[in-house]
DNA sequence: TTAATGATGGGCT
DNA sequence: GCCCATCATTAAA
């Protein structure tokens, strides 16, 4: 599924404001993997991992920032995959807004950078992903692109593992 | 260009 | 009380 969501579109209907990026970067997280949210059992933060596929799993940390995640495995399995970076696509001046910086490069580039440009916190947890007002959807064309894999990124145990995806030369990735 | 560091607060043992 | 799926800033090379 992480390697699945790579080049599909997060979008965001807020009233006026339209935000769209493509996801150019992301991170599997399973059951068994010590690094997972869930692997531990359930717990108040990491409800919605364990819930119903397809819907969100946004969380706070480093107590300021937040993380956006879609719940990928059937219910209570509680697995999902990280949204680490997008290209941004639409809505770009909102989001400079949001972001404070005008560079292209750092709008997106980091699951916290992307969720502070889109406005995301704890009110967009566990929510349905297929009906809005926060989706992920396909392009009408599927564009084959080269991934590359790596071990993920910030998290200090299960290092060795190759769970981390982004497209190829893509410029906002968070780290090449 | 890379490496080290401080900010900042919720989650969990 | 320690850990943390981060980021911006500063310092060093």
């Amino acid at each position: 599924m992480a390697r699945e969501l790579l080049g599909k579109f997060l979008i965001y209907k807020d009233g006026e404001t339209l935000l769209a990026g493509r996801i150019v970067e992301t991170e599997a997280y399973l059951r068994d993997d010590p690094a997972c949210h869930a692997s531990r059992g359930m717990t108040p933060r990491n409800t919605p991992m364990f819930g119903e596929p397809g819907h969100s799993y946004v969380y706070f940390t480093y107590g300021m920032y937040h993380c956006f995640n879609a719940v990928t495995a059937e219910k209570g399995v509680g697995e999902a995959v990280l949204v680490r970076a997008l290209e941004p696509i639409e809505g770009i001046h909102k989001m400079i807004e949001l972001r404070g910086t005008e560079k292209l490069e750092n709008l997106t580039s980091g699951p916290g950078k992307l969720c502070m440009a889109f406005g995301l916190n704890r009110r967009h947890n566990g929510i349905d992903l297929t009906t809005g007002p926060l989706v992920i959807a396909a392009d009408h064309e599927e564009s084959a692109c080269q991934i590359t894999e790596a071990t993920r990124i910030g998290i200090s145990q299960a290092t060795e593992k190759l769970w981390r995806y982004y497209v190829s030369g893509n410029r906002f990735v968070s780290r090449k």
